[in-house]
DNA sequence: TGAGAGTGTGAGAGCGCTCTCACAAAGAGG
DNA sequence: CCTCTTTGTGAGAGCGCTCTCACACTCTCA
C-alpha cells in the first residue's frame, strides 16, 4: 500500500520552504536564486544560508513551466555510419557543445535518429518546442530538418556549411584554404605533379578541398589537369582506387592531397602496392589530423582543425539566437593548422 | 514595447483548448493522451480528432511537475581524452543507448565533465534529481561519482564492469574470453612463444585482457614467462615501446597480443624497425577492431566487440530499474568475436 | 513640508498537467 | 423493484515556480 518510492520528493525542498526558513516570502527567495539586484544584502544573506542549509535546489519542471523555456538544447546528429565512427569528429564537437552549454546550467539533449522515420520523429519532438534550440550536425543535401526546424521557428545552428538554398546561421572551418595550404606545402617541398583524391561532389566539405586544391595549383601557374583529379567517398578503399586510377593516367605524379586521412591511409597502401616510395617519390597528404594519421607508415603529414573550438562556437551562438530576438544569420569560419609530417618530407634537391 | 516573442506560445494548444473543441473534460483528454483504458470508444475518437486538429503536442514540463519524472537520462561520460578520441567506442555506445531512449521516448542527456570541477558539477546535477536515472561510461578507480550517486539514490547502471568496492549494475563485453579467444587463434595458428601488451593494470579491461591472456597460455600448456607481458596504456606509443621491450627481452616471440588496436599498430611499427616480418615473422592480434586495424599494413586480426548493443542493454537496463520498485544489481556480459586479417596468418608448416 | 521618484518586499495569480474523488448511468443479482 | 457493482466522465486541487502589481518605506528637491 504505502509504496513509499524511494525518488519520490527526492530533494524536499521548495522555495516555500526556504522562504519561511529565512522568514521571508517566496517573491524573495525566488529574487536570490535568479541573481535579482533587488534584494537588500541582509536579506540576500539570509536567504543563501537557508538555501544551504536545505541544501535546496530549484525544480526545473516548474520554472519551465512558467518561462516557456526548456534550458535545452538539442543536438542532432543525422549521419548514418561512416564519418560517426571513422574520426573521432563527433566526440570532439560534442564536447565543445557540452564545454559551453554546461558553463551556462544548459542542457545538451542529444538525438541520433538512423533512419528516415527516426528522422520525422527528431522533427517533431524538436519542432513540438521541447528545446529551446537545435544544433545540427553533418547534414547531407537531402536532409528535411533545417527547413523544417527554421519553418517551426526553432533557433539553428549548423556545424558545416550546408547545401545552397538553406538559409540558417552555421560555424565551419576553412575547407578551402586548409586545402590550399596544403597544396602549397607540397608546391613548397619541389613537388610538380600534384594530384588530389577529393571528397564527394554533393558534399560542402568535398567541394571546398577541391576548390582550395585548385586555388593553390592555379597561383603557383601549374597546369591544371582533369587527370590529376579523382574522387573518393572519405573511405579507405575509396583512397586506394582513386590512387590506382591516378597513377594510371599519370605515372609521374609526385604529390598527393586526399581530402581525408582515411583516404590518404588508402592512397598510402595503392603506392606500395604500385611500389612508389612515401615521401621520395611521391608526398603524401591527408585532411582531418585524425589518430590514423599517426598510425600510417610514414605518417601523414594533414590538416588539422579546430573542431572543439567548432563546437563552442555553435554553442554560443545558438544560446545569442535564443536571447537575441532578432532572427539575424550568423557565418563563423575557423582556420585550420598544417601539421607536418613524414609523407610530405620535401624532395630532397637534385 | 510589444515584445512579440516569435516563440511565446510555439504551440498554442493545451489540454484545454482539445478539450473544449471535443466538447469533453480536461481529464478525460488526459486519459486519451496517456492511454487510459476507461474511454469509450466514441469519445476517444473525437478527442483524437481534436488533438489531430490543433496539433496539440503534451507539454513536458508541466506534466513532469506533477508526475516527478523528468523522463529523461543522464550519460556521463569522464574521459579525460584518450579512448574518447582514438577509437569510435563513444558514438557506437551512444547510438545504441540513443536508439532505446527514443524508442521509449525519452531523453538522452549528454554529460561530458573534463575537470574535477566539472564532474562535482555533474554529480550535483544528477543527484539534484534532474533525470530520472543515469549512465556512467569509462569511470576510472577513482570516480566519485557511482558511489555518490547510488547514495543519493538515483538509478544508475554503468558501461563496463567498475572496481571492486563499487556495487551497480553494469554492463561489459566479455574481455576475458575476447582476449583468450584471440590468443587461441595464434596457437591454433602454430606460434609457441606468444607476448602480450597488456592494458593499464588498474582497468578492468586491462586486468581482463590480461587474465584472458593467461587462460589460453596456461590452457595450452605454453610455459608462463613475465617477460612476454608488458604493459601499455592503450596508446600507440606505448605499444610501441612495449614491443621494444619484450623483443629486447625474448627475441625469439613469434607473436603477440595486444590488449588494443592502437598499441597492436605501434607494435607493428616496432616489429618493422626491428626488421621482423608480420604476419610471417611474428603474428600480431589487436583488440577493439577499431577503423586503426584496418589502415596498418599488414591489416590487424582484431577482437570485435558488440558495442552498440551494450549501449542498449544498458538503456533497457536502466529503464527497468527505474520502473521497478526492487533495486536489484543486475551484471549482463556480451560476447566478442574475433575478426581475422592478415597479422595473423597461420606459420607456413615448415 | 509635501509631491514625486525610487527601492525592497509580499500577495496572489497562473503556467499545463495529473490524479483523486464524486457522481451519473447502466447493468447484475436478489 | 431496490440495492450493489461497474464504467465513463467531470470538478477541482495542487505540483513549484515566476512575475505582475500593490504597498510601505526612504530619499530627493522645490
Amino acid at each position: 500500500m504505502t509504496q513509499g518510492n524511494v525518488r519520490d520528493r527526492r530533494n524536499g525542498s521548495t522555495l516555500e520552504g526556504v522562504a519561511s526558513l529565512a522568514g521571508v516570502s517566496r517573491a524573495t527567495v525566488s529574487r536570490v536564486v535568479n541573481g535579482s539586484p533587488r534584494v537588500s544584502p541582509g536579506v540576500r544573506r539570509d536567504v543563501e544560508a537557508a538555501i544551504e542549509q536545505l541544501g535546496y535546489v530549484p525544480n526545473r519542471a516548474a520554472r519551465s513551466l512558467v518561462t516557456r523555456r526548456s534550458e535545452s538544447f538539442a543536438v542532432v546528429i543525422t549521419e548514418p555510419t561512416g564519418r560517426l565512427f571513422s574520426d573521432p569528429f563527433f566526440p570532439r564537437v560534442l564536447r565543445g557543445i557540452s564545454m559551453e552549454l554546461t558553463a551556462r546550467d544548459l542542457q545538451l539533449v542529444l538525438l541520433m535518429p538512423n533512419s528516415p522515420a527516426d528522422v520525422r520523429r527528431t522533427g517533431d519532438y524538436v519542432a513540438a518546442g521541447h528545446v529551446d534550440g537545435a544544433v545540427l550536425i553533418s547534414l547531407h543535401g537531402d536532409d528535411p530538418l533545417p527547413s523544417r526546424l527554421s519553418g517551426a521557428g526553432i533557433p539553428l545552428v549548423l556545424v558545416g556549411r550546408p547545401q545552397r538554398g538553406i538559409s540558417a546561421s552555421y560555424v565551419d572551418v576553412d575547407n578551402r584554404q586548409g586545402a590550399r595550404s596544403a597544396v602549397e606545402h607540397l608546391i613548397a617541398g619541389g613537388r610538380r605533379v600534384i594530384a588530389t583524391i577529393a571528397g564527394p561532389s554533393d558534399m560542402p566539405p568535398g567541394i571546398d578541398r577541391l576548390a582550395g586544391y585548385r586555388d593553390a595549383i592555379a597561383e603557383a601557374g601549374l597546369p591544371a589537369d582533369p587527370d590529376l583529379e579523382a574522387c573518393g567517398d572519405f573511405t579507405q578503399t575509396s583512397g586506394a582506387e582513386a590512387m590506382v586510377q591516378l597513377l594510371a593516367a599519370r605515372p609521374d605524379i609526385d604529390a598527393v592531397f586526399a581530402a581525408s586521412d582515411l583516404m590518404a591511409a588508402g592512397a598510402l597502401s595503392a603506392l606500395a602496392v604500385a611500389g612508389r616510395r612515401v615521401p621520395r617519390d611521391v608526398a603524401v597528404v591527408g585532411y582531418d589530423d585524425s589518430p590514423v594519421a599517426t598510425s600510417t607508415n610514414p605518417q601523414l603529414t594533414s590538416v588539422h582543425q579546430p573542431i572543439e573550438e567548432m563546437g563552442r562556437e555553435v554553442a554560443r551562438l545558438l544560446v545569442e539566437a535564443v536571447e537575441g530576438t532578432d532572427r539575424v544569420i550568423r557565418r563563423v569560419i575557423l582556420a585550420t593548422d598544417l601539421v607536418k609530417r613524414a609523407s610530405s618530407a620535401g624532395r630532397p634537391p637534385p
